[in-house]
DNA sequence: CGCCTCATGTAACTTTATAACATCACGCGG
DNA sequence: CCGCGTGATGTTATAAAGTTACATGAGGCG
């Protein structure tokens, strides 16, 4: 189990790896990695936190890259479509994938002190939710699983 | 593991005993079971599936209950915030809780063919999630798991 | 060139949710 | 019985999130 999130690391290194990885990837799928797909996926990776549709579309007008709610919603669904970004939605919001292109059963770790988002991955069908899917002949497809609580870093700050 | 949902029951028995049960908690836990907050429980109950608020809205209207979004959304929050109904954040709907009062920790498995919502219990803290949060050192408060996919009626009518 | 496909620009609108403030009903101490 | 506090409700307005619809543009390909 692989988890990124709530430990310090090299940011803009980790924010040109990850745009260069979906790059690549989109050549290789023949996706078009357009100006305002990269520079929205650019927003979530520099923020390292989910952000709401409009307040990327706020940072999108600033740059004269659209300024209507579907120049936003549309480079989202992109992203999200093809596993470079997911939806927290709990929250109304985005954020970067920090495993691009991998196979895709993302769960959340979202403090609720100081709106970190921890992603790590898991099998949906095992454990205690497919268990639960098996015992009433439900099949699963996607799940959406968000956990909320206090990170390590507002966890010593007392937030209680 | 107990699961809720897609098998046929008495459904007037149960939306009855549903709301005894709410009533009577209410009572020890000093908690006023209002008739606003009783008609969306039923409401809930009866549709057995979930509901956005303005749907609900739309029937307390016609009922003379209240006619302003504030009115659905207080009593969906009084209901949730107990414990009596859950948010479907998925969906942005409600829907009634099949267990309501015992200690919560909610599963949903969310048909995408009929939108049929099956309730299931499981304990957050362990299992692959708990692992994660250990391993990052997160303490979850909360969590939100919802599957989405078909249900055991719309695999068979090939809802492929 | 003409046509198709996919991306973008833009206006208008719908759906979901909350803020703010007035009013009402009930219980309880004086 | 009155006055007051608390919690519920009524109502207006507005914020936040997301979509529809239609026009335009940029590349690929026969």
């Amino acid at each position: 189990m692989d988890t990124i999130g709530f430990e310090p690391h090299d940011h803009s290194s980790c924010i040109h790896d990850c745009i260069a990885a979906v790059d690549t990837q989109c050549r290789t799928a023949g996706l078009q990695f357009t100006p305002v797909r990269r520079r929205v996926l650019e927003i979530l990776l520099q923020e390292h936190r989910a952000l709401g549709a409009y307040e990327i579309l706020d940072r999108l007008r600033e740059e004269g890259l659209g300024s209507q709610p579907p120049v936003a919603y549309r480079a989202l669904d992109f992203l999200v479509k093809n596993g470079f970004a997911h939806k927290i939605e709990r929250l109304n919001a985005f954020i970067a994938c920090t495993h691009p292109g991998e196979h895709h059963a993302p769960v959340f770790l979202i403090c609720r002190a100081c709106d970190a988002v921890a992603e790590s991955q898991r099998e949906p069908t095992q454990g205690q939710l497919g268990q639960a899917a098996r015992d009433a002949g439900f099949v699963i497809e996607r799940a959406v699983i968000e956990a909320e609580g206090l990170c390590p870093k507002c966890q010593q700050a007392g937030a209680a």
